[in-house]
DNA sequence: ATATATGAGATATTAAATATCTTATTTATC
DNA sequence: GATAAATAAGATATTTAATATCTCATATAT
């Protein structure tokens, strides 16, 4: 019951993105390194918050990534949920039709409000709101030596 | 991110303990069929369940399960990290050190507060509450035919 | 045209969850 | 005590998901 890594990774390339302001592009290598992200695995990562919308994905020579939506406007919950699918902490919760009895069960109700309370706190998050703020992140720009 | 099949397991098992009430010995047979349990799989989730000193196993002829504690005292969060560990919802709460920023990290400080928050909601229900209540676990003693 | 940078899908690799099997141990009953 | 019944404990599949990487294709600045 835990965050996927690629979850995680998800967050913190948003992150390093609302740093840099909507329609900045920035290159993977950068992202990568910056906020330590295996770099094959962020292009994945990245395909799935282009497809969401989240961010836009330039090709070719100065090619990289970039933010399309305002930061404010963009949960912690939606980005995580772009990578793991909706949550429900327990399957009678995400397929009902497993549990023929879920609609009068005790202990789906417990789930069903863990699972909103949840959802709620992730959803009162913006991406702005993270990024004004110190994170694991490193916000400042990194100048190569030499 | 969802509870596994052996914490659902876990509850089901402890639910039909329940009803039968503390110190009431039942057979792994009975609680397989009538909470829906592989049976050797319940066989190691009671091992994990008897270790916590939740259930009593008694062996040999006319063996079986018993509940140790007062369904009153046994909280859906206590058997739930019997099974799975305690909840941390991501690594960075879980194991502060594999992040050197968790202290100061606002995105770590978010999944902080929704982990406390679930553990608190998991916690404030006892399995008397939930056998009480109707649940997944047939209630009332199923006879055989003949 | 060429070189650069990423896309998209396929393919390992690793780890965890799930399920089952085998041998050993306990205990009620005869 | 011997026997049979019931579970223990650990080992061993099996399955599924997560993680990571590789390859060929595509887009674009120069």
């Amino acid at each position: 019951m835990r965050l996927t890594r690629a979850g995680e990774y998800a967050v913190r390339c948003m992150i390093y993105l609302s740093h840099k302001g909507v329609g900045v592009l920035v290159s993977k290598q950068e992202i990568a390194e910056r906020a330590d992200i295996p770099t094959h695995f962020l292009a994945k990562i990245a395909q799935d918050l282009a497809r969401a919308h989240l961010i836009e994905i330039r090709q070719g020579p100065k090619g990289g990534y970039s933010l399309l939506k305002d930061p404010a406007e963009v949960s912690l919950l939606e980005v995580v949920e772009v990578m793991i699918g909706e949550i429900y902490l327990n399957d009678c919760v995400g397929r009902p039709e497993t549990c023929p009895a879920s609609k009068r069960c005790a202990v789906h109700k417990v789930w069903e409000d863990a699972r909103d309370q949840l959802r709620e706190t992730l959803a009162g998050v913006s991406f702005a709101q993270l990024s004004e703020k110190e994170s694991c992140i490193p916000v400042f720009p990194v100048h190569k030596k030499g």
